[in-house]
DNA sequence: GTGTTTTAATACTCTTCTATCTTAATTATC
DNA sequence: GATAATTAAGATAGAAGAGTATTAAAACAC
């Protein structure tokens, strides 16, 4: 469903959003932490901070860090930035296409997950999911 | 989501029951009409022959045929015959295992979806999806 | 039985995803 | 400024998925 970056991507997120204390986290720290080798993660964050969801600092203290609030990052983004825009618009049945213009015969049930999955995605956040981890201790 | 494999099989499936007027249809047939290439569709469906899903016939006049009337066909096996069994049961995250012992962030949300896509893939028949290929003329 | 049609099985190539390695560039601290 | 910490960028290698090619085996027709 997911990419293998695309959730090491979502998973990172949630790590530097579930810990407030310091402001940059380096990179290094989430791949040892997370068990996600250190440089596939960096080339995966790069493009959040190039989509300007994250900000990121070179040299000693620095590390990555939100540009905008985690409440205020929806997963839908990360899944967007990192996988690719059309993921949750795509004919089940890989056809070329996919609308009540030319439906396959698994459209109409297929949109009814698609429409969830998409607006579950959409509206969940990146903090509302790092309380979680961080209150009830789920796992990373 | 599903693997272009998979997806080949759902569609060649659907062709077969689609037409009814003759018992074995060649996979040429098949791998033409739905523009697959014929030895990798080939492949596929040797995955459903050995299942008992289809059954197969060498030789002129041969080709492959349903084993069982395609209403008691159920997408659901042949996203397990082909793809594996365990798609539906995988961690959003790709956690190791997933379950309310050890829930990830999204599990909540997800298993919702989850259960929606299992179902739905449960009790679709093959002969369903094929009457509105006939009957709505809808594309494969 | 010889030849033709058709699936079965195996091996191989190509591409994409995943991951690693190396080198550079930037920043903070001393 | 020198040194260490840290991301950026690109090149490379490994693994898996997708697709191709080849050969073998079976069944039917004549
Ligand atoms: S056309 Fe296939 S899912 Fe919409
Ligand atoms: S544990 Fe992640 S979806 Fe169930």
């Amino acid at each position: 469903m997911l990419s293998n970056a695309t959730v090491y991507g979502i998973r990172a997120v949630i790590y530097i959003a579930a810990k407030k204390d310091r402001k940059y986290v380096p990179i290094s720290e989430i791949s040892e932490k997370l068990k996600i080798s250190f440089h596939f993660l960096t080339k995966i964050l790069q493009k959040l901070t190039q989509r300007n969801i994250l900000i990121s600092n070179r040299g000693p203290q620095g590390g990555i860090a939100f540009n905008r609030p985690p409440d205020k990052i929806y997963i839908a983004e990360l899944v967007d930035a990192i996988e690719g825009a059309d993921l949750f618009d795509r004919c089940v049945l890989g056809l070329p296409g996919c609308g009540v213009e030319t439906p396959c015969p698994m459209h109409d049930q297929w949109t009814i997950v698609k429409v969830q999955i998409k607006s579950q995605f959409e509206k969940t956040t990146v903090s509302e999911l790092a309380k979680k981890v961080s209150e009830r201790n789920e796992r990373l």
